[in-house]
DNA sequence: ACCACCGGGACAACCCGTTCCT
DNA sequence: AGGAACGGGTTGTCCCGGTGGT
């Protein structure tokens, strides 16, 4: 019984080295060595938990994701007016982009590995497409209430993903370059301009 | 002479299949005896021509950048009022959708390698910023002009590269899930809504 | 003492699931993971009830000889005439084919592995030169009594302990080729016809 | 050209190496760093002259095969009476016997691994029934002659071969044990008694 | 100048038999 | 008897230089 929970710990320990490996190096240089030194485990260990370094990264993957997904819906429920709740959530972007701190890097890794894995790109792709979903809906809410001009709301949550998938990127591309978290607020602000209601 | 022209033939068509690989398997996976078969010349010739692996995905990295480059600048000049030009920006954009073709997830492979390796960063990183400042430059004069609300600049810049790097990634990532080309366009057209001047 | 039982069954399990795993993969092969899941035992319980994987080896083997070595006696025992006892001993065999199954190829296994391990060597070879004195006896039996030439018995014993292991080596190789059992009859038949007297 | 021939015997000495280590230690045994380390080569030149261990088993064994095939053949092709030619291929299993010294080991190897991997089991057993073949024909072609009894050839080549495979096999189990060459030629001479015509 | 064969080693992921603690 | 952990060892592959022919 207390063996579980130590294998419990153990497991995310593995989980967080691996993270820091990946974010830092990229999936294909990590190695498991430095992985399971950095974990302060065995490869012994590491292969008693996960079945291969992919799985490893899957798990990862849907760690990530699960924890988007409270996010983003929680910021929802809590503001009434479409419009605010859209800036309620790039305010809890900020917090992504403070407390991914090291860990953005691996949204790339996790992008560019989708595109030649099929298996992390379905568990990529499905809950991306999801969160599409999840912005037409908000958006044609807001139309509905009245407080936004009644585009396309396909359209227009591609559009949001997009800056955010686009300013993660920069995020990881030039951390120094801007303050990445304020320029949500600005973009956002942009983009609702064009999309509310006078 | 003739083994001049030689030479350079075999160089395009090892840049060629590289391209090819790398936007298939991803450079950590692609490996130079692939590469060597596809373009049909031994391991010899290939380290006659490259001096190493990062030197070659170096060489490819230029090769897009001057393109890319080339396009923003006579998209720019062709236009006189500002948000048109945007509007041709797009329309090129949508080309770029369409001639990357299977090219593009080698964005993608550029952008996550530059947060690994110093060398591809100093590549990458430069270029993004000149773009970056290209579009400030092109929002100012557009806020001269009066064909634009007067925002910050370099913050609508960001918007702006952010939309388009975001769309990209979207676009490897699920380049079935919708008309890319098409939704740059629209997503160009919703910012414009956002800083144009009524 | 339910405990007691309880354990010899696991072991018995593990024996069993053992003899698969070795006959189908080989010795070096066949993982202990393996034969514990066959067997349906943890590795705690493997270790519990053998130190390694070879004295689980050394365990097999001697279950087999001890098995083989009554089945000769037995036979010889019940013939009064030595050809008699020969070929009641070839009519032992062809069960012995039929019995052991898809466990021949473990014999390849012991004598393979007899080569490059002395312990297991050890246990291999005792009993065989066993084997062989008993065979010369029986024949310098046969010959006291007449009914075999005077030949020398310890050659003619390795002849027939060769006819013996040669047969089983093909039964394994190929199991379709021929119908060993009878194979084994009809070449001591030829053979006592070489040793016979007339 | 002067490459090529390094290269050939560069192979050459893998080969041997191999051979060695194999017959001491046991294919699954035998590493691939140990048989590179005997042969003075990198691994780097290991697979770049075969593309795996088994590949290099495989070659190991169709050497043998080839010139196990021209030694009976020969041995037949000389002898006009075919007792004489089986007496003549004995004395050239005696010669196996000595030559194949520390090598002798492989046979049980290669038997031993055609039973768990098909693809050396079919380069196994095509040649293996071939002999069976041979030895058939060899002496239906001794009871045309008149020089053998009218026993079943099928049958009798079953039991000249086991008979020269089990020597082979305690040949391997315990060298020291007896003269095996000498026991080859006892043991024919015995089965000769059998078959030949009075 | 260009290319092809050959070779070098480091290192990848994965798995193994085994031990320790409960 | 159970399951977590260990760490060394496996095959295979990678990127790259050297040497010599065309």
């Amino acid at each position: 019984m207390a063996q579980q929970h130590r294998g419990e710990e153990t497991r995310n320990r593995i989980l967080d080295a691996a993270q820091e490996c990946f974010a830092r190096d990229g999936y294909d240089v990590a190695g498991i060595a430095e992985i399971c030194q950095a974990a302060g485990v065995s490869k012994g260990a590491f292969y008693h938990h996960f079945a291969s370094k992919q799985a490893l990264f899957l798990e990862l993957l849907q760690r990530w994701l699960s924890a988007l997904d409270t996010q983003l819906r929680t910021a929802l429920a809590q503001e009434p007016s479409v419009p605010d709740a859209l800036r309620a959530m790039a305010v809890t972007g900020r917090q992504v982009f403070q407390v991914a701190d090291g860990r953005l890097p691996l949204f790339l890794e996790f992008w560019n590995k989708a595109g030649h894995d099929s298996e992390i790109w379905q568990a990529t792709i499905s809950p991306y497409r999801q969160y599409r979903g999840f912005f037409a809906q908000v958006i044609a809410q807001g139309i509905a209430q009245g407080t936004l001009r009644p585009v396309d709301p396909e359209t227009a949550a591609m559009a949001v993903v997009s800056l955010a998938v686009g300013l993660i990127v920069q995020g990881v591309l030039d951390p120094e370059g801007a303050d990445w978290g304020e320029a949500l607020s600005a973009s956002v602000t942009i983009l609702l301009e064009g999309l509310a209601q006078e």
